[in-house]
DNA sequence: GTGGTCTAGACCACG
DNA sequence: GTGGTCTAGACCACC
């Protein structure tokens, strides 16, 4: 985690379980590491954790069962996928002609950047 | 300005004045509103205003002249049309490809949107 | 602090914390006092306390995590001392050649004055 | 002059000006450059050149004859440079000794920078 | 007129 | 508890 910049802590883990999901490391319907465990791997309080689980509640992306574990939801992996890119899409072209750039622009700049690499 | 989410006020306006720049709508080595002026453009108290202000200079874009007023320095229009666009396109590929987009994918996602408009 | 000055309140602050890390006063990894604490010991609001702040982070001083507080950097006492000094030294010298004094004459001032004392 | 920074226009004229009464650029009871012509020399308008005059005034270090002109006084080029050269000796040893350093190792400093030019 | 600084108190999100 | 942001209004020095 970046303890120092001004993203939360709970939105950065959100974010990386997020990613473990639609890279497939999580798979749909299985359970995830308890807290206590997820408190150990990205080092923060219990406190915190409790809260990126319940931003992923709350998104609808798994469930809690109560003394048990927190688990995927099916349908999720895709789905997620497809929301993500969407408006990970949107906003970039968004940005792109709010300082000056057509349609056309945009696609030869993304080329250019790729082939560049 | 958004006064309901999470971004600081006075970050919003940076971003507005850098958009005013880059569109051309100030213009090179020009001289800015004066601070009352944007409080009143922005609806902000003055020390807001300064503080954007005050970012601004940090990021060497402006220079302020205590008593005659803040200026755009000359050369940043393109400059800054320049990093802002570099940093939004390596942004967004990065983000893609950290949720399973090859580089392929991405340039057909952004034709597929593009056309859909 | 000096209210009656020409300084601004900020600025003496952060000089008094830098002044403090020289001393060791502030040791290297250290947390620093709360912000509230600091607006205590010198009887200022927190916005102008804030502006202290940042100023050292600009500075690259001291790194601040929201919510638990400010630290000092590894490695600063040693370098702001020898920064300062040279400062001092350099313009010291120069205003005194500025002034008509050769070389050889500052040094001789110096040893008067450290000797009178 | 400098218009960017903190020091006040006037200020800086005035420094100026007692630099070259220092260095007998400007001698002893002769007359100074006219208002107007000091506003071409440091390219500021007549209100800001007439505080810096009032400034020198205030020091008793030139004269203002109504309709004829500022006058250097008698005896001002020795004092002054005693005066400053005092002071900036005093400061300067003041600040080495706040920043840890003995009044030994100062000496040695302003050797060691003195020879490296 | 300009920018710069400050207060006193408030509210917020985060750990 | 922590830091971060903001207001409304004030005062100042300077051009």
């Amino acid at each position: 985690m970046n303890f120092a910049d001004n993203i939360p802590i709970y939105v950065q883990i959100v974010n990386k379980i997020k990613e473990s999901i639609i890279n497939n490391t999580l798979k749909e319907g299985q359970k995830l590491p308890s807290v206590r465990e997820y408190c150990q791997i990205f080092q923060v309080t219990s406190l915190t954790m409790q809260r990126a689980i319940k931003e992923l509640e709350g998104e609808e992306i798994i469930t809690t069962v109560k003394g048990v574990g927190s688990f995927l939801k099916e349908g999720t992996q895709k789905q997620l996928k497809y929301t993500v890119s969407k408006t990970l899409l949107k906003e970039f072209i968004n940005n792109m002609e709010k300082i000056g750039f057509s349609k056309e622009e945009i696609l030869n700049k993304i080329k250019e950047e790729i082939e560049s690499d």
